[in-house]
DNA sequence: AATATCACG
DNA sequence: ACGTACGTGATATTT
């Protein structure tokens, strides 16, 4: 029989430290805990033992920094974050049917090593699970101890039995206390003998087994004289680490291995616990379900719904006439569109749901035109992939009212994905099946898949749609966000919908030869870094390249990852003189760069039509921003000469132009008025180049005598101070010394001391409120603020400063695309907003139309909000996005 | 799946 | 004393 004995303050302090910070939606972190019910369940696999108990410290300090208030022993240093997470994890344990053992006064190490000794007179064996290797001296034939380690979210345990701890130290497992009495443990506070460390403590244990031995016959001991000085003097403190590192085998503890035999967990009580901690991973792995009693709206979402499969054109005409008299009904579709369900609520509690599938009516696409017509209000999730579908199909959808997965964005931005079915369990508490494994499954609505389950999942998260809604609306309103969700959001969508749809022309013919332009020379680069280097390897792999760049060629490492050598172009920028290769490989990765990102990417998705057709996703960045994907055409090079080539490649059609338009310094003019500072609204007032003014005055010298030098150190001052700079990163940016760079930040602070003030002041707000937000009420939640962790807390306090200012330009070109769109419609014009680079947006149009179009875009995207100061926008026009870049 | 690099605003 | 600028996405290599 076997019996595993836990350290619990052992593994929840690993698990902390190797698993990054994860935390609830309100801000309460888990990752301990989470890290330990993991490593839990891989050893009770792992090992299964027959019983399983967990310990605990409660000891009084034995020195200076350990802090004692009560039962709530707990180390000084330890962490807010964590220590909130060990009653946390008692609570699981207790769901757990797990025993706990602890008392006052005791280490866990002592109440582990009593155990051991228990259960060896028992005839069991033990299995000792830690992170320290003080329970090493446990190990016997009976008792083996598993040493766990924890990074990056990946454990790892070594085992140790008596023999493979003879393989590693050299001497029995039990004098692992005379090690630590001779070389001490800074951790524990083990002092040790002053001057002895690992290697002669070890090479003494090894050759005399014992601290006792050593000084039973001090002057017999075989020595460097310095040594045996070290140990004469030391004695007393010999004697007293020995006393500290041994373990206690006799705490005064009830024990007996069969009172810990394994119990099946409290699966109601468990589900609740990580419910809370929103361990929905774990819920899934273990299949826990709502404890019984409650079934927290199940009725509500699926309970009373009905259903038919629509079978026919008169029917449809029917539920369609129906709809039409809904407030809004809820509506989901499969990607395809073959499959939609639409359902409404007949009363507060009944629902009916109608499926429509392309196979099963006729005049299908008819039927969608009409359900997907504005007199029909809907509600959906991710409603602008579903307008660029319906595009597809020739069909210009209208009538959305509510957008799940828009509204989830905008209450928590940083959440990265808003699946239906985890919508659900956060909002709804309600376990629901998964997209993936019902209608969104591999050939799910054909007889090869599971149609009913598809169904049924389809259905659900229909539902689910509109159960959602209420709660969401409701928490907008209540955070303010009703304006930027229903006037900025939701208006945008078909606004992206029809850019995405119409796409970009691009000449294929020049990219191809472009193409082969780069192959060219990249050949070229290829030959001569292989002379260079004496012998053929992977340039593109930065291990091989690092290896012949420090290694074989010598040149000085300038940086470490933590893989090895840093080669990316800052360092090689460094190592230029240094040697020739350096100069090849930089060439070599700039035009391998645009050769496989950009020629072959862009290649590959070239559509039918000859046009380049992006997604621009709408619920994915922190700040507000858009991005775009497959592919990304909002990083088209344009900073060097030869990247810039690409953009010769984006055209307009023949008879038609593209407009550029572009504000100018948006970010910094939203700062001046943000922070209300006078001199800087001045500055811009004034209509000079700001970057320009600013030098003047960081330098003291007259605006005409501002050097290109001067002026490119105020551009990254001004840069750096939307990011939350620091003197060191500033200094590096420039190349200055870090004086000079803290002096431009001081005089900066002089003549912009409305920018110091909102600096300061925003922080603050921010760690009072716990978010920060934008002008039109964008929020981002700042958990990271209150984090104990240096790096952390900083980065939260950089987040606050720029999130206002860059998720506000992002709330403005939102408004103006919404604007734009609606004039150019409205003025009967073929133009066709296209592109959104952040600061810019392109419009494709009949030559006819450039310059109204050239005015329409500049007057809207200056008159979306009416600001301290005035916001400037540029455009021109071109036969390619390089012309009309100006 | 993680890491390093580099393209953009 | 800490460790060092915000926001993205694609590619190639390595595990």
């Amino acid at each position: 029989m076997k019996l595993m004995v836990i350290d619990g303050n052992s593994i929840i302090n690993r698990a902390f430290y190797g698993i990054k910070l994860l935390t609830t939606k309100d801000g309460q972190p888990t990752n301990a805990v989470y890290g330990f019910v993991n490593i839990l369940l891989k050893l009770l696999e792992e090992e299964g033992p027959d019983a399983l108990c967990v310990t605990f410290d409660r000891k009084a300090p034995t020195f200076r920094h350990l802090a004692y208030e009560g039962y709530k022993a707990q180390r000084k240093g330890m962490p807010e974050e964590l220590a909130v997470q060990l009653p946390v994890l008692k609570a699981v344990l207790e769901a757990m049917n797990i025993p706990r053992y602890e008392l006052d006064g005791w280490e866990a190490d002592d109440l582990i090593g009593t155990i051991s000794v228990k259960d060896t007179a028992a005839g069991w064996d033990t299995v000792i699970v830690t992170g320290d290797k003080d329970s090493l001296q446990l190990v016997t034939d009976t008792t083996r101890v598993k040493l766990v380690s924890t990074r990056m979210g990946q454990t790892t345990t070594r085992e140790m039995t008596p023999q493979a701890f003879r393989e590693a130290y050299g001497f029995e497992p039990i004098h692992m206390v005379d090690l630590k009495a001779l070389m001490g443990d800074t951790s524990d506070n083990i002092p040790g003998v002053k001057g002895i460390g690992e290697k002669t403590a070890m090479d003494l244990i090894q050759r005399y087994h014992s601290v006792a031995a050593i000084y039973q016959d001090l002057d017999s001991v075989e020595a460097k004289p310095a040594v045996l000085k070290k140990l004469k003097e030391g004695a007393d403190q010999a004697k007293m680490s020995y006393d500290l590192a041994l373990i206690h085998c006799d705490a005064p503890i009830d024990f007996t291995p069969q009172a810990n035999l394994r119990q099946q967990p409290n699966t109601g009580a468990l589900y609740d616990l990580f419910l809370k901690l929103e361990f929905n991973k774990l819920i899934d792995k273990l299949g826990l379900k709502a404890p019984q009693g409650e079934a927290p709206r199940e009725k509500q979402v699926t309970g009373t719904c009905t259903s038919e499969v629509v079978a026919d054109r008169a029917r449809a005409e029917e539920l369609l006439a129906v709809w039409r008299q809904q407030d809004s009904v809820d509506v989901l579709a499969l990607p395809s569109l073959d499959v939609v369900a639409v359902e409404y609520w007949e009363s507060e509690k009944d629902s009916h749901a109608a499926v429509l599938m392309a196979d099963k009516l006729e005049g299908y696409n008819h039927i969608l035109k009409a359900l997907f017509a504005p007199d029909i209000k809907k509600n959906t999730h991710d409603v602008k992939t579903l307008l660029s579908r319906l595009l597809n199909e020739g069909i210009e959808g209208g009538g959305f009212v509510f957008d799940t997965a828009i509204a989830a964005y905008l209450l928590a931005p940083t959440d990265g994905s808003y699946e239906l079915e985890t919508l659900g369990m956060r909002w709804l508490n309600h376990e629901f099946l998964k997209a993936k494994d019902t209608y969104l499954a591999k050939d799910a609505f054909t007889p090869l898949g599971d149609p009913g389950k598809a169904l049924g999942g389809l259905l659900s998260h229909c539902a689910l749609i509109g159960a959602l809604k209420d709660p969401m609306a409701a928490r907008l309103s209540e955070l303010d966000m009703d304006r930027l969700y229903y006037e900025v959001e939701l208006p945008l969508c078909p606004v992206l919908a029809w850019m995405e749809h119409a796409g970009v022309l691009v000449d294929r013919g020049a990219l191809t030869s472009f193409g082969e332009m780069l192959d060219g020379r990249i050949q070229a680069d290829e030959g001569l870094i292989y002379e260079l280097a004496g012998e053929q390897f992977n340039i593109n792999s930065t291990q091989q390249l690092g290896k012949i760049l420090f290694d074989k060629l010598g040149l000085p490492p300038v940086k470490k990852t933590k893989t090895g050598y840093s080669t990316n172009a800052e360092v090689l920028e460094k190592l230029r003189d240094k040697h020739p290769i350096v100069e090849a490989v930089l060439d070599y990765r700039q035009l391998a760069k645009l050769k496989s990102t950009y020629v072959e990417g862009l290649t590959k998705v070239i559509a039918a039509d000859g046009r380049i057709h992006t997604s621009f996703q709408n619920t994915v960045t922190a700040t507000g921003r858009l991005s775009s994907t497959e592919p990304n055409l909002q990083n088209i090079p344009v900073r060097t000469e030869l990247g810039a080539e690409l953009r010769k490649m984006f055209v307009a059609p023949a008879g038609k132009m593209l407009v550029d338009a572009d504000y100018s310094q948006i970010e910094l003019r939203l700062l001046a008025h943000i922070a209300g500072d006078q001199h800087m609204i001045a500055a811009f007032q004034s209509g000079e180049d700001i970057h320009t003014v600013t030098a003047s005055q960081v330098f003291g010298v007259a605006p005409e005598d501002v050097t290109h030098e001067m002026r490119r150190r105020a551009k990254a001052v001004n840069f750096g101070i939307v990011y939350g700079i620091s003197d060191f990163s500033l200094a590096q940016d420039i190349g200055v010394t870090r004086a000079e760079a803290r002096e431009y930040m001081e005089k900066y602070f002089e003549k912009y001391s409305g920018v110091h003030a909102y600096m300061t002041q925003v922080v603050e707000k921010a760690k009072a409120d716990g978010y920060v937000s934008t002008l039109m009420g964008r929020r981002r939640w700042l958990p990271e603020l209150k984090s104990s962790n240096f790096n952390l807390r900083s980065f939260g306090e950089r987040v606050a400063l720029n999130m206002p200012i860059q998720g506000t330009a992002a709330d403005i070109i939102k408004l103006a695309m919404i604007r734009v769109a609606d004039r150019l419609r409205s003025e009967g014009l073929e133009a066709q907003l296209i592109l959104q680079v952040h600061d810019e947006l392109i419009v494709e149009c009949p030559e006819g139309e450039t310059d109204r179009v050239k005015t329409l875009l500049e007057t809207e995207m200056e008159q979306v909000v009416q600001l301290a100061l005035p916001l400037i926008a540029e455009a021109h026009a071109g036969k390619s996005w390089a012309q009309a870049k100006g």
